[in-house]
DNA sequence: ATAACGTACGAACGTTCGTGCGATATTCTG
DNA sequence: CAGAATATCGCACGAACGTTCGTACGTTAT
């Protein structure tokens, strides 16, 4: 079944490209580097991606999924509307409290990187990220907020912040003070 | 005066050095990219540092001075409290509207960027950013608000939203959320 | 049996990185 | 005006970067 191990080596080289680039950043992630970490050599994984780019666009991917099954698949059996937003800001932040990348949120990470790089992964990173306030304010409209759009921003802002004290200075208070104004905005 | 136009050499390049961190990141300033973007050569540049780690601390610190001189010396004639704390906070959404560094938010950049790296890098801009979020509580705390922490933290948070939502979609309309959000943080 | 394919390898390419060394030009000091 | 100090230069280095090459080993298909 070669496809089948081609897949899983594959799959096992983006694991440890998305705790990487979580801490390094998607252009600290060196080809050499995950190479010696998965005990390949350098042409043996280049061969699996053909570009750098195309690994960071495989990383995102990958990091997406990870997000994904973390945070939104959980509370998929909630009610849509204040209920789901509710669950979903919770899982947000727990996402972050236990580090689900080694290097905090990698959208926060791989956001502040690229986002003076125009290109094909600056653009792929965007669609994720907007994917996600897209879903916040989807919620955020089904559970009748009058402005939905502000609220997705200041859920996201918050979380941001959040990240951002934690992974600077430690700081774990940070989350409770999240959980603060995400509920005093929820409450309104 | 060899002082003086070692002084003034020395200050060219970091005001150039900011600028290019802030799209580029600090890892991604590079000495031989400064220096022919300054029509220097590459040792020529460098005596000035004696190392790249240098060169990123001096950098780190010339952006302060610049955000000192955009965000907090302009208040400095309105009276400590709750009147300084609302320019405090115009300025610093301010600030990031005109883009006073190309890439957005010098600190927004460099903290994701470092967060994950021990060092005397991380921990200059661990300084910086901690004396600004501890600027915004100490005029929290003589506006009298109960919580300047939580609110402190919270400025912070929607300010890093605006310029994350600006930098990478380039919507403007963010500021204008982080204008409401935070009239509404400072009218409790 | 043999042809084709997927996967991995080691070696090398050209480039760029940060960093040193010695020489030259400029400027300040006595 | 002589000499010390400073600023800048060209050049070279070793390492790491992304990438390409030719090759070898299994597995699968013909």
């Amino acid at each position: 079944m070669p496809a089948t191990k081609q897949r899983s080596t594959r799959e096992a080289i983006l694991d440890r490209a998305v705790d990487l680039a979580s801490e390094e950043g998607l252009e600290g992630l060196t080809i050499g580097r995950l190479a010696s970490e998965m005990e390949m050599s350098k042409s043996g994984l280049f061969g699996h991606f053909g570009s750098k780019e195309e690994l960071q666009l495989a990383t995102i991917e990958a990091a997406s999924h990870r997000f994904a099954e973390e945070v939104i698949g959980p509370v998929g059996d909630q009610e849509s509307g204040a209920e789901r937003l509710r669950g979903l800001c919770d899982r947000y932040i727990g996402y972050m409290e236990r580090q689900v990348f080694p290097g905090g949120c990698f959208w926060a990470s791989v956001t502040a990187e690229f986002d003076s790089r125009p290109g094909p992964v600056r653009d792929a990173i965007g669609e994720k990220v907007s994917a996600w306030v897209g879903a916040l304010e989807a919620e955020a409209e089904a559970a009748g907020f009058d402005d939905p759009g502000q609220l997705a921003f200041e859920l996201y802002s918050v979380a941001q912040g959040a990240n951002s004290a934690f992974q600077l200075f430690g700081d774990r208070e940070a989350f409770g003070r999240a959980r603060a104004a995400i509920a005093r905005l929820l409450a309104r």
